[in-house]
DNA sequence: AAAATTTGGTTTTTATTATAAACTTGTTTA
DNA sequence: TAAACAAGTTTATAATAAAAACCAAATTTT
């Protein structure tokens, strides 16, 4: 019981970060910052300790003439999410609701 | 979608404290280190901050000579608690396993 | 019976984190 | 052509978590 849990995926931003991307297995800087209603800035740092973690890559193009920054998750992505939840369940278990 | 996660809750420590009162009611300092295996010194610290938020109580009194903290969830702490699950669950759903 | 250890903590310090503010590069619009 | 906007990045700051150091009293050891 009381597992540890993932430190880069317990934190509000990069949870739901992980949680669209998990949908929608690729998602860009823009539809990400809106839904998440975060700050350029936050977003920027947190999307890159996901892609230094090895949880989502990220790539680089262009939308017409502006940057545009396209997030997917990967498979470790998908597996360290996972393995999250599980370990929350026995956190919050006791609560059901 | 995407509510904010009390920030209290949101802490693996706190979380924990917070689980294993949810399921007992009442707990002493000494139970609550074991079961979560935290250092005395930041159990101490988080469970003072949670008494402050109003989401439990404590209560110091002797088992014989030696003195003994006794914890109690609040029905605030159970409200806030139970909102805490709640939000969390619209991060974690899509991956329901 | 003094010294060392244990119990049950609290206070203080340090290292990490999350987040926002400021900045960059380029583009569109007034 | 200057101001405003797009899409980010980098840097600075404020909050947090967690451990280390400390304390007082009780107990055990020598």
């Amino acid at each position: 019981m009381y597992n540890d849990l993932d430190p880069l995926l317990h934190s509000q931003l990069r949870l739901a970060i992980m949680s669209i991307l998990i949908g929608i297995e690729e998602a860009d800087f823009v539809f990400i910052r809106e839904k998440t209603g975060a700050s350029a800035g936050n977003l920027s740092v947190q999307l890159d300790k996901l892609m230094e973690a090895g949880y989502l890559e990220i790539r680089k193009s262009f939308k017409g003439k502006f940057p545009r920054t396209t997030c997917k998750i990967t498979p470790q992505g998908i597996d360290a999410f996972e393995n999250y939840v599980r370990a929350l369940q026995e956190y919050i278990k006791p609560g059901q609701l």
